[in-house]
DNA sequence: AGTGGATGTCGGGATTTACAGACATCCAGG
DNA sequence: CCTGGATGTCTGTAAATCCCGACATCCACT
């Protein structure tokens, strides 16, 4: 019975550095590479590990501030499809 | 009895445009506008108004197609404290 | 109809970013 | 002990981004 296996894990995100680590969570549960996985989303491997490693660019870092003002909550967790 | 009032909506987010709806939309809950949201956050109005209409960066871009290759799904919701 | 506040949008330019490619390290398996 | 794969990190450079300021539009209210 294939339901119930729950080792779905969810996360909370709320700065770069924890987006990186939900990521990179993922990333290995998926069984992929640093290189296959920037392959598939077109992204370069450098830039995949340094997003995993909680790259701090400002950007992010603008996005998590305006939701943080808002009091909004983001959360990743696996789209049980 | 505070409890139970539930207009607290959650939003799936996978695209710049559906980030950008959300934001809007709890800004607007907050009953703030651009200018204070803006400089509450730390950036610049102009910017705030190009996010809530779904701004196509690359950098968001990139991010959700990192998660979509992982099938992880982001959610924001109210962070009811 | 007129006013004022809020928002969408534009161009120019300084800043930031992601790519590219390389190198060092670390670890698992022979 | 070696080897190969995976990852973190660095530098330089081209490209994307965000700020800034301004303008036009749209509503709500009077």
């Amino acid at each position: 019975m294939t339901t119930s296996s729950d080792d779905s894990k969810s996360f909370r995100v709320y700065t770069p550095a924890s987006l990186g680590a939900a990521i990179k969570h993922y990333r290995k549960q998926a069984g992929l590479t640093q290189a296959e996985l920037a392959e598939r989303a077109g992204i370069h491997r450098s830039y995949l590990s340094e997003l995993e490693t909680g790259a701090d660019t400002e950007q992010l870092r603008r996005i998590f501030r305006v939701l943080r003002q808002l009091g909004v909550r983001m959360t990743l967790q696996e789209a049980d499809w």
